[in-house]
DNA sequence: CGGTTTATGTTATGTTATAACATTGCGTCA
DNA sequence: TGACGCAATGTTATAACATAACATAAACCG
């Protein structure tokens, strides 16, 4: 269970100095991302927010990440097709991704732009990088004393 | 369109050398692929393979992807659920793609292992990496040059 | 207020992927 | 050679992921 309290203080302030607005329903799908132990796909993250009237349909929580990504908040985990939140939102990056394969543990490395020679190899070929997705699956600590 | 044949060829090899079977199938399959402009689908797949008896069902398809994967002639793409040929084979490897964002042009950078400091976050973090996901997105030489 | 924009709700459907089981083909060895 | 065993493919159904298109509501701004 990550530490959800300073992710959503951050974006608090990151997100009033844009003049964006953590509505009531960004701020409960972020808290919702923060707070699982691993990244979760969208509809488990409607699945958490439960039944009858607040239960929000798909569009709903798909744009909401949309929006909580475009700010840097949440990363998409492309493997897996799961979303976790950013724990160093301060200005929108490329995420690196360590993904554990037993437990779904996701760290992401501090590093921002860890790989410059992926940018040069890139412009070798004639390719202008714009994004980058980097996610490496393997098995953490934790698991690996476990087996 | 990239050279089929040499994909091809090297499969057949490959394959033999490992005890494993180039059926029609596969060689379909993989022909379809890596005679493609850019990653096509599983779905793209299908419909590529025309109508009638022999137009396959998703299953088959995926199958034999997972099967092409395992031998190291085929990526996944995951930012855009396609799939792409590897123009180099010859062992299994962690696939780093420039992706052109505008055409799909899709390119395989030939430096294999291309980031050993990603290895090396990963461990001291506590992860032993098993497979990793490098996708670069942007737009390529001709892209820009058209814009 | 009243108009505009931003955010959310709703319905329907499109797209990607796999489970579970049936059938076929292919090698092998008694 | 023909019965067994295993690898590959076929089939049916459905699960999981994602978005289009349009309706409503809430906030914001003059």
């Amino acid at each position: 269970m990550p530490n959800t309290s300073p992710i959503l203080a951050n974006a608090e302030q990151l997100l009033s100095q844009r003049g964006e607005r953590l509505t009531d329903l960004r701020r409960q799908i972020l808290n919702i991302v923060a707070d699982a132990p691993a990244p979760l796909s969208a509809y488990q993250i409607i699945d958490e927010m439960g039944i009858g009237a607040k239960r929000p349909a798909p569009p709903t929580v798909y744009r909401t990440l949309d929006f909580l990504m475009a700010q840097g908040l949440v990363h998409k985990v492309h493997s897996r097709n799961t979303f976790v939140a950013c724990p160093m939102a301060a200005h929108p990056h490329a995420a690196e991704l360590l993904i554990c394969r037993t437990c779904g543990l996701t760290l992401e490395i501090a590093k921002p732009e860890s790989d410059p020679a992926l940018t040069v190899e890139a412009r070798d070929l004639g390719f202008e990088p714009e994004r980058r997705v980097i996610e490496v699956e393997g098995v953490c600590q934790k698991c690996r004393g476990a087996s």
